[in-house]
DNA sequence: AGTTGTTGACTTGTATGGAAGTAGGCAAGT
DNA sequence: ACTTGCCTACTTCCATACAAGTCAACAACT
C-alpha cells in the first residue's frame, strides 16, 4: 500500500539509507494532495527540514520525476506536476485492460476460497464510517491487489503503481463525492459472477467499474481547473 | 525507441545535463545484453571511462534500480540484476492484456489509413535481411507503437517501457532463434482482422502472438540457466 | 592445521562547495 | 513613462571529500 504511508509525523529512520524514505513521504504528501500541484519544492529546504543533505533529497526528486510526479526544470526550479489529464485516461485504460483479464482468469476457476476472502473484504468496506472516504480507498487497493495476487501476477501491481499513481492523485482530490456504496455494489457483482464463473459478466462488471472514474473526472476538472496540465476531450481513452 | 540507442561509440553531448544520458547508454547496453547480468558495475569506474563525476552516475544507477535492470548493494556493489522470470511473465501478462484492448478498439473503427501504413510496415518487416535480426526488433517495436498511438493511448508506451524492457532482454539474447517470418505472418492476420473489422478474431490474434515468447522461454532458460533469477513454472503468467 | 582478530583496500551513502544558468529588482539612460 | 543593462539572490547540476560498511588477505594464536 505505497500510496499510503503515513507521512504526518513521519521520522526518517536513521538505520536505513535517506533517499528512498524519502520518496516514499513526498510519493504520499503527493498523491493525497498534501503537497498540491505546482507547489514549488526546494533542495535546501527539504533538507532542512529533514535534518538530512541536500544530495538524498535530490536524489529522491530524480525518481518523483522519472514517476511523473515531480517537473525539475533545470536552474529554475523543482514543482509537483500538475495532473497530467492524457496519463490519467492512458492509465485508466491500462488498468481496465490488465484488470479484465485479471478477473476472467479468475472466473474460469471460481476457486471457493478466493471468493470467501473477498467476501469479508465487503463486509470491511461496508463498515466504513461515513465520513472516512480513506479508510475506503485503503480497502478498495486492498481488493484490487488481492485479485491481482490471485491471478497469480502479484508483481503486476508494483509494475503498475507508477500508473496507478496519476489516478490516484485524482480520487483523493475528489475524496468526497465518491459514490462509496455504488463502488461496493460493483464490487459485490465482480465477486459473484467469479463465484458463477461467468466469465464475461465478471469481465464486464470489471470493466464498467473502473470507468466509473470517468464520471467524476469532468467535475474535478471543473472545480480544480488549475490542478490539471492539459483538458483535452475526455474520450480518448475508452 | 529507447531499447535500441546506439550506445557503441557513443559520447556525452556536454549541453545536456549527463545523468539522462547516461541512463539510456546503460539502459540500451544492459537491455541488448552488452552489459551481461551480475555484471558488476562501478561508480568510479565508469566515471572515469566518461570523463564526469561519481554523482551522475549514480542518479543513473539509481534510476536503473528502480526500473529493475540493476541491483544495487549498498557497501558493496551494484550489479546487472539477472532476469526475474517472474517479471518477465507478468510483464508479457499486462502486454497481452493491454494490446488486446488496443487492437479490439482499433478493429471496431477499421480506419483505412491505418492499415495502409501498416502494410508498408509489413513490407519493410518482410525485407529485413536474413543475418540482421536486431533490424526486426526495430520494425517489431515500430509497429506495435503505431497501434497503440492510433488506439489514442501513446502515452501507454511510455508508461510500459519500464516493463517491456523486462520482456526485451529477453529478446536480445535470443536473437537469432526467432521465427521472424512466423512473427510476419502473425502481423500480416492482425492487419487483415482489423481491416476486415473481425473485432475478436483480431483480438485473439494479437493474444497469440504475444504468447510467441513463451515457446522460446523455455529454451532459453535451458541454455542461459545463469541468466535468470528465479527459474519457477512457466505457467503462471498465462 | 584451524580459528580468530586485524588491517587495508575496496564499495555505496552523505555532506558540502562551486559552476552555470535563471528571474526579478533597480538604476541609468532615452 | 519606458526600455536597457547590471546585479544579486536564487535554482539545479556537478565535483570532491568524508563517513560507514564489506570483504579478503594475512598474521597471531590455540
Amino acid at each position: 500500500m505505497l500510496a499510503l504511508v503515513d507521512f504526518d509525523g513521519w521520522k526518517l529512520d536513521q538505520l536505513k539509507a535517506v533517499s528512498p524514505q524519502l520518496r516514499l513521504v513526498l510519493r504520499s504528501r503527493i498523491i493525497q494532495n498534501d503537497l498540491r500541484p505546482m507547489t514549488r519544492l526546494s533542495e535546501p529546504e527539504l533538507a532542512k527540514e529533514y535534518g538530512v543533505s541536500r544530495q538524498p533529497v535530490r536524489e529522491a526528486f530524480i525518481t518523483l520525476m522519472n514517476e511523473g510526479l515531480l517537473e525539475v526544470r533545470p536552474q529554475r526550479g523543482t514543482f509537483v506536476r500538475r495532473i497530467d489529464f492524457e496519463a490519467v485516461l492512458n492509465a485508466r485504460f491500462v488498468r481496465e485492460a490488465v484488470e479484465a483479464d485479471i478477473v476472467r482468469k479468475l472466473a474460469t476457476t471460481g476457486d471457493s476460497d478466493l471468493v470467501k476472502g473477498l467476501r469479508t473484504q465487503l463486509e470491511l468496506q461496508k463498515n466504513v464510517p461515513e465520513g472516512a472516504p480513506e479508510r475506503f480507498i485503503e480497502l478498495d487497493e486492498r481488493f484490487h491487489m488481492t485479485l491481482a495476487r490471485a491471478a497469480g501476477v502479484a508483481k503486476v501491481w508494483d509494475n503498475l503503481e507508477v500508473i496507478k499513481s496519476q489516478m490516484d492523485r485524482v480520487r483523493f482530490i475528489t475524496f468526497e463525492e465518491f459514490p462509496i456504496s455504488k463502488l461496493i455494489d460493483q464490487h459485490e457483482k465482480i465477486v459473484d459472477f467469479i463465484e458463477q464463473m461467468a466469465v464475461s459478466r465478471a469481465e464486464d462488471a470489471m470493466r464498467s467499474h473502473l470507468r466509473e472514474i470517468l464520471n467524476s473526472l469532468p467535475r474535478v476538472q471543473e472545480l480544480y481547473p488549475d490542478y490539471f496540465e492539459n483538458s483535452r476531450d475526455i474520450s480518448g481513452g475508452i
